[in-house]
DNA sequence: ATTATCTATAGATCTATAGATAATGC
DNA sequence: ATTATCTATAGATCTATAGATAATGC
C-alpha cells in the first residue's frame, strides 16, 4: 500500500525509548520551561544549570553532544506530546468540528505555552542543518497531522469547506498562539473566551448576515 | 477633552527626529533584517559587523549605549513604519471591511517580514524593563491602531459584529503571522492565495451555510 | 560497575571602552 | 571641528573537555 499521510512517522522511532533516568527527565522538564520561554539562543546551559541547581558542566553527562542534542531532545519530546493529547483530545470529543477544535483547544491550554510559530521562526535558523530540518518534520508531524485530519473529517461529514487542510491547520494554530501570546501579556479575558471567539470566528467569520 | 484611544502615541515622540546620517540609516537598515530574520540573542554585534563590512567596536559610534539601544531602535522604526503603511493602505482602499484586511496584507506583504508574535514573546523578555515595555507599548500602538479603527468602522457601518476589536485585530495579525511562516517554508501557494484564504476565512468561516 | 554530580580550565566569543586615524566641512 | 571608521584590548561569559568524587547496585 502506497504512503498517503506525509505526516506519518516511522513507528519504530517512537517506540525505542531509551530509558531516560529521573534525573536526566528533571533536565528536560526544566529546559523545555527556559527554552519555550525565551527561545534556543537566549537560554545559556548555565542558565539552565542554574534553574536545576546543579553546574553546567554536569549538563554533559546526560547530554554529551551538548546543547543543540539538548534542545532537539526537548522539542521532540514536546511535539511527540502534543501529537498524542492532540489525538486523545479529538478522539474524546463529539465527533462535530467544534467540538473537536475547542477539544484541541482545550488541550494545547492544558500544557506549557508553546509558541509554535516563534519557535520555528527563530529558532530553527540557529541549529545545524539536519537539526533543524529534524526539528521542523517533528513539529510539522505533530501538530499539523491531527489537524489535519480533523478538518477532512469535518468535511466528510459536510460541515465545512476544506480546500487545503493543511492551511486551515496553519491558521488554527496561528490563532492559537496568538491566544498564547495574549494571555502572556496585561491578560483582559479569561483563555475559554479567547478559544471561543477563536473557534467560533474560524467557524462562522464576523459577517453578521453570515451567522 | 478626554484620551479614549488607549494606543495614542504623544505627536511629538514621533516629531523630534535627531536628524539620522547615511551610516547610521546604513546600520539600522541593515540590523532590522538580521534581527527580524533570527531574534535578539541570536545576532551579536559582531554578526552585523560583518554583513555591514566594518568592526564590531565601529557600531558603537552609532549606537554608544550598544546593542539593547540599537534593537529598540530598529524596531521602532519598524513598528512606525508599519503603523504609517497601514494607516495609509486603509485610507487608499474603498470602505468595505475585506478591501481594508486585504490592503493591510498587501502592505505588509511590501515589507520585510516581521514575526510580531514570535518577537514580543522570545525578544521582550531579554531585554531591560523599560526597554521591553517601551518596544511592547509602540508595537501595540503601531499593529493594533489601525486594525482597531478599521474594525470599528466596519462595524459602524454594519458589516462586522465586532464584540472586541483588540481581540480581532490580534487574530488578525496571528494569521498574517502564520502567512509569513507559511512563505519561509517550503512554499506552495502565492502569497495572494494565503491572503485571501485568511481574509475570507476572518469574514465568513468556514461553515458551508455560512458562506 | 554505574550513575550523577563536582572542580578546574581551555578556548572561543561577546559586549564595551580607549584612543588613533583619515576624510570632509567650516 | 565633525564624522566615521579603525586597532587593541579588558573583562565577562559560553560551550565543551578532562578527570575527580561520592553514592548506590551487583
Amino acid at each position: 500500500m502506497k504512503q498517503i499521510d506525509p505526516y506519518f512517522v516511522e513507528p519504530r522511532e517512537l517506540v525505542a525509548e531509551p530509558e531516560i533516568s529521573d534525573a536526566k527527565q528533571r533536565v528536560l522538564e526544566t529546559a523545555e520551561r527556559l527554552f519555550m520561554e525565551k527561545g534556543y539562543a537566549a537560554i545559556t546551559l548555565r542558565d539552565l544549570a542554574e534553574a536545576l541547581g546543579i553546574r553546567q558542566a554536569s549538563l554533559y553527562y546526560h547530554f554529551p553532544a551538548g546543547k543543540e542534542q539538548l534542545y532537539i531532545e526537548v522539542v521532540t519530546r514536546v511535539f511527540e506530546r502534543h501529537r498524542a493529547g492532540m489525538e486523545a483530545a479529538i478522539k474524546a470529543a463529539p465527533p462535530r468540528l467544534r467540538d473537536g477544535l475547542l477539544a484541541v483547544a482545550a488541550w494545547l491550554g492544558s500544557q506549557p505555552a508553546v509558541n509554535f510559530l516563534g519557535m520555528m521562526h527563530a529558532d530553527l535558523p540557529v541549529l545545524s542543518r539536519e537539526g533543524a530540518q529534524r526539528v521542523s518534520r517533528t513539529a510539522y508531524a505533530a501538530m499539523f497531522g491531527p489537524l489535519r485530519k480533523l478538518f477532512l473529517a469535518a468535511q466528510a461529514r459536510g460541515e465545512a469547506r476544506v480546500d487545503n487542510p493543511d492551511l486551515l491547520a496553519g491558521f488554527f494554530i496561528s490563532l492559537m498562539d496568538g491566544i498564547t501570546f495574549s494571555l502572556t501579556q496585561q491578560s483582559h479575558l479569561p483563555r475559554q473566551v479567547l478559544v471561543e471567539t477563536a473557534v467560533d470566528l474560524l467557524l462562522h467569520g464576523i459577517t453578521p448576515q453570515s451567522q
